[in-house]
DNA sequence: AATGATTTCAACCGCCCACGT
DNA sequence: TACGTGGGCGGTTGAAATCAT
């Protein structure tokens, strides 16, 4: 199906936007709030494309934007942030507040796949590049070859998120946050967290309210402290204050996490897999988030300290690696 | 100081998806 | 169900700024 242009292309500016139309702009959206971007142009007085005005106001003119020099902790979250969600900046920028994805996007090309590059990474892939990377010491050697199997473990573990929310959507679930115990414990093998939202939407702007499934962690995890119970597999059976839904969703995450990476819309992924991330790059950092610091579950009541400590120390060196390269002009 | 090369980043473009009719 | 529309996304472009010679 064709569709129309959307605008008409003739007779409208292009090119950087003057202070003049950007005070048009500015008091139209402070008038008349934003949205509306194809008949925005022709009330605000403006001869630009409504994309164009789109574009305008979310790169530039919007308030709560934060210009200027990205911090280190910025271009460490965009740099693990990429290596699991890939060019998916509009995700990426989701967790890093007042950037822009255009922003993240340029700051990436220009900066930080270049300093990958010098460090032997594959910006794309963030395996090591070449035999040279197999110099380097042991332990940040494994964890480097590390970071692609725990990117493409993640993307599949993101994308049966991303069904489970589409499924649960289709079934009218309403918002909440939850935990299943199958997610509870891989979670928690990972050092993360992450909420089974009903409504896509509301996982958005709800993020994943971080104390609340907390709570929820913990409570799933006493309640199946039983390795062998966990090693069953829930469907339900295990959980019996779930309601039959709630259920069936578990048994639909356990069973399409094998085939997650054959569908997957992406601003769902995008909006399920930022959730937990956000919480542990953005507010506990790796050590605390991993550490299981302040928190009652040990990695061992599900088998898996070994993942616990490998991946935190993983993580530790792929900071210390960002941490341990100088700015950016000394660099290049 | 002049000039060419390189880098940066704002903006555009085309495509895709969700939603309404 | 098919279609039209609006909004959003990621890739790319090109002018301006910066750097090197």
């Amino acid at each position: 199906m064709g569709r129309s242009p959307c605008c008409d292309k003739d007779g409208l500016k292009k090119g950087p936007w003057t202070p003049e139309e950007d005070e048009k702009l500015l008091a139209y959206v402070e008038q008349h709030g934003h949205g509306g971007w194809r008949s925005l142009p022709s009330k605000a007085g403006l001869h630009r494309c409504g994309k164009s005005c789109r574009l305008r106001w979310i790169n530039y003119l919007r308030p709560d934007i934060k210009r200027g020099k990205f911090s280190s902790q910025e271009e460490q979250t965009i740099i693990q942030l990429h290596a699991l969600l890939g060019n998916r900046w509009s995700a990426i920028a989701t967790h890093l507040p007042k950037r822009t994805d255009n922003e993240i996007k340029n700051h990436w090309n220009t900066h930080l796949k270049k300093r990958l590059a010098k460090m032997g990474i594959d910006p794309v892939t963030h395996k090591p590049k070449n035999e040279t990377l197999l110099t380097m010491s042991t332990g940040q050697t494994k964890n480097v070859v590390n970071l692609s199997h725990m990117a493409q473990w993640e993307s599949a573990r993101l994308e049966a998120e991303a069904r489970l929310v589409r499924e649960a959507k289709l079934r009218s679930y309403s918002v909440r946050c939850r935990q299943t115990t199958w997610s509870s414990a891989s979670n928690i093998e990972n050092g993360m967290e992450f909420v089974n939202a009903a409504s896509d939407d509301d996982a958005t702007r709800t993020a994943s309210c971080p104390t609340l499934h907390r709570q929820n962690v913990t409570e799933s995890i006493a309640a199946t402290s039983d390795p062998s119970d966990s090693s069953k597999g829930d469907s339900g059976d295990n959980d019996k204050d779930n309601s039959r839904d709630e259920d069936d969703v578990s048994e639909g995450y356990k069973g399409n996490l094998d085939i997650s990476l054959e569908f997957g819309s992406d601003r769902v992924v995008d909006n399920v897999a930022g959730e937990g991330f956000a919480d542990l790059l953005l507010n506990g950092s790796v050590d605390r988030s991993l550490s299981g610091e302040g928190r009652e579950y040990s990695g061992e009541s599900c088998g898996s300290h070994y993942l616990i400590e490998d991946n935190r120390d993983y993580w530790n060196n792929i900071l210390d690696m960002v941490n341990s390269l100088p700015s950016d002009s000394q660099m290049f």
